[in-house]
RNA sequence: GAGGGUGUAGCUCAGCAGGUAGAGCAACGGCCUUUUAAGCCGUUGGUCGUGGGUUCGAGUCCCACCGCCCUCACCA
């Protein structure tokens, strides 16, 4: 078990027995793998063929992923985050190069301009293909002599981190190549990383150790480049719409917003007791209270609830409110934050939903078996999931491909479609239709919940809830799974709505909408209630039908605060973890989640 | 909380109806200057999740426990 650490740690000696750091230092003036390769294509460079032009040189550092030694000719697959890189390293060439220090060189990354929707990687960020002089920095990363960088290309293990300079060329078979003049390594992987075809795919593995995950397999790093792409685009949006980014307290003194039990802890200097936040939403009504009349938060909430594929004990919930706007409003922001990161972030308005995306990847697999078996290794582009030599540097591809519908998948019909507007369905009349009984017949409605009851479909016991609620949980049990593309339910039975404003017409339904999508919450929605006096009244009702397990206190500096009068407003929350599932076809809320929270291992 | 599934080498997986634990990758030694999951020759590596039990004999059968996954329930 140890041996092949141990023999990674002899490594280690033998690398620094050269007199070189294999824990390196700064190494400027590198150029991503995707950029190199853009670079490369417009060269023109033959097979067989190594440019010469001061265009073609790069420095460039990855992990180590691929090699073959082929004696004293060495191929190494290199990967960053941008893609892979496949580097030649001859001996004969090597040898030849002398001790250069780092960032002395001109080389051709520094041609090369970030894009305006670059990907991490995609181009040079600040700071790199920037040039310094030896000078600048003392602490640079240095290339040993040719002799010692030939021996430490000799040691090498999959998973080492190296920097390398040398000039672009394509071998025989046409594969664009950096010919290395000048190696180092840059941090020593002592671990054997995971095997190098299929990666890492225990999932337990994967979400406990979730860099292993991310180092070993690329689409795992796609998922969550994509989920920062999601939030800066919906950052974008709301910029564009005025809104301001704050935050509010998680270390809660009452907590509030929502009904769900709370984490609790302690402050010791204060001595009191403090509960980690369910909801900002309180805070934010404060801040439109003093006039700021646009906010958003991407909160972090902590809800001590059952953990499932779709619930985390933490998860990061949107949320937004606007000044002198309604629950009209929020429908929109949402299709506008929703529908938008599916056709910018992921290209399509149309999202392969998971049985689908289960579906290919079971034909994809045999695909790959079959292939392994016929031709194998006969065709370096048939990677898996572009993680062959044409890695694609744009992470969105896969989901692209899902809009042309021409690739034999699945009838494309299947997919959702969040082409808005998207409709708006009352929720009494989605009762009816998909319960089959009035929402008005308390009586059917108790009795088919106390039916469903005895039959452990529901855990609800009907004979100790309210109407409403009792109602609520047909709709969860009916309707909701049916929700399949984004759909508005508007106008919530009132009772489940403590927060929001009264329908005007008819008191007995709220200015509330949630928003649905296969089958799943996505968004909550109100016009927020204003009246101090109505919510006092409310938040009392809503105390008072907690159950024991609930400590909720009334809020009381927060009655206050609408005493000094809050502007009506729209308010919308977005589940983010839930968000990036639907639109990377992520099954589990734990393939959205960097982290997930996993059992301590005994 | 209930039910189902799962746990074998660092990784990916085989292991038949109980009869001394296997492969590929990785690793170690050797050969190779155009490889593409490189190849060839040789070698190492496992308290089969943990603890009990049945049996002449348990990775395999039984029980308990632990982790993980799924379904249901709980849960705006």
């Amino acid at each position: 078990m140890s041996d092949q650490i141990q023999d990674r740690k002899n490594k280690l000696d033998a690398v620094r027995a050269l007199g070189v750091d294999p824990y390196g230092a700064r190494f400027p003036g590198l150029t991503h793998n995707a950029a190199i390769r853009a670079a490369g294509e417009k060269l023109a460079i033959e097979p067989g063929q190594i440019n010469e032009s001061p265009q073609a040189r790069f420095r460039a550092a990855g992990r180590l992923h691929l090699a073959r030694d082929t004696g004293k000719l060495i191929f190494l697959t290199l990967r960053d985050w941008s893609g892979e890189l496949q580097w030649a390293l001859s001996k004969k060439a090597i040898e030849e190069a002398s001790e250069r220090r780092s960032g002395a060189v001109t080389t051709g990354g520094a041609d090369v301009p970030p894009g305006p929707t670059a990907l991490p990687g995609e181009a040079a960020l600040p700071g790199e293909g920037a040039l310094t002089g030896p000078t600048a920095f003392p602490g640079e990363a240095v290339f040993p002599p040719g002799a010692i960088a030939w021996q430490i290309a000799k040691t090498l293990d999959l998973g080492d981190i190296v920097a390398a300079e040398g000039r672009l060329g394509r071998t025989k078979t046409g594969e664009l190549t950096l010919w290395v003049s000048h190696l180092t390594m840059l941090s020593k992987c002592l671990r054997p990383p995971p095997e190098k075809w299929h990666g890492l795919s225990d999932v337990e593995l994967r979400y406990r150790k979730r860099y292993v995950d991310l180092l070993a397999n690329p689409e795992s790093q796609r998922q969550f480049i994509l989920r920062a792409k999601i939030i800066d685009y919906i950052r974008g949006v709301l910029h564009a719409r005025g809104f301001i980014e704050v935050e509010t307290p998680v270390l809660q003194p009452i907590y509030g917003g929502a009904a769900a039990r709370p984490f609790t802890t302690h402050h010791n200097t204060l001595d009191m007791e403090l509960y980690l936040r369910i909801s900002p939403e309180l805070y934010l009504k404060r801040c439109l209270v003093g006039g700021l009349e646009r906010v958003y938060e991407f909160a972090r909430c902590f809800r001590n609830e059952g953990i499932s594929p779709r619930h985390n004990p933490e998860f990061t919930m949107l949320e937004l409110y606007q000044a002198y706007g309604d629950y009209h409003d929020m429908m929109e922001i949402s299709e506008a934050i929703i529908a938008g990161a599916a056709r910018e972030v992921i290209g399509s308005y149309r999202i392969a939903t998971k049985r689908e995306r289960a579906t290919e990847r079971r034909s994809d697999g045999a695909t790959e078996g079959s292939d392994s078996t016929r031709n194998r290794g006969s065709d370096p582009s048939r990677g898996r999931e572009g993680a062959g030599s044409s890695a694609h540097p744009d992470p969105s591809a896969d989901a692209r491909d899902s809009d042309d519908g021409s690739r034999g998948r699945s009838d494309a019909s299947d997919a959702l479609d969040f082409t808005p507007p998207w409709p708006r369905r009352r929720y009494a009349e989605l009762f009816g239709e998909h319960v089959g009984l009035s929402i008005d017949d308390t009586a059917a409605v108790r009795a088919r919940a106390a039916e469903l009851h005895r039959r452990k479909q529901i855990g609800l016991d009907p004979s100790k809830a309210d109407d409403a609620v009792v109602i609520g949980a047909l709709f969860e049990h009916y309707v909701e799974p049916k929700l399949i593309n984004p759909t508005f339910v508007i106008d919530y039975p009132a009772p489940l709505c403590p927060l929001t404003k009264r329908h005007p017409t008819d008191a007995r339904f709220a200015l509330r909408f949630e928003c649905f999508v296969n089958g799943m919450e996505m968004g909550n929605a109100y016009s927020e209630l204003n009246d101090p006096a109505v919510q006092r009244e409310t938040l009392a009702a809503q105390l008072r039908g907690e159950g024991d397990e609930t400590m909720a206190v009334m809020d009381e500096d927060f009655c206050e605060a609408l005493e000094y009068a809050m502007p009506p407003a729209g308010g919308l929350g977005i589940g983010i973890d839930r968000l990036c599932m639907l639109l990377t076809g992520s099954p589990s809320i734990r393939d959205a989640l960097l982290f997930p929270l996993q059992r301590a291992p005994g």
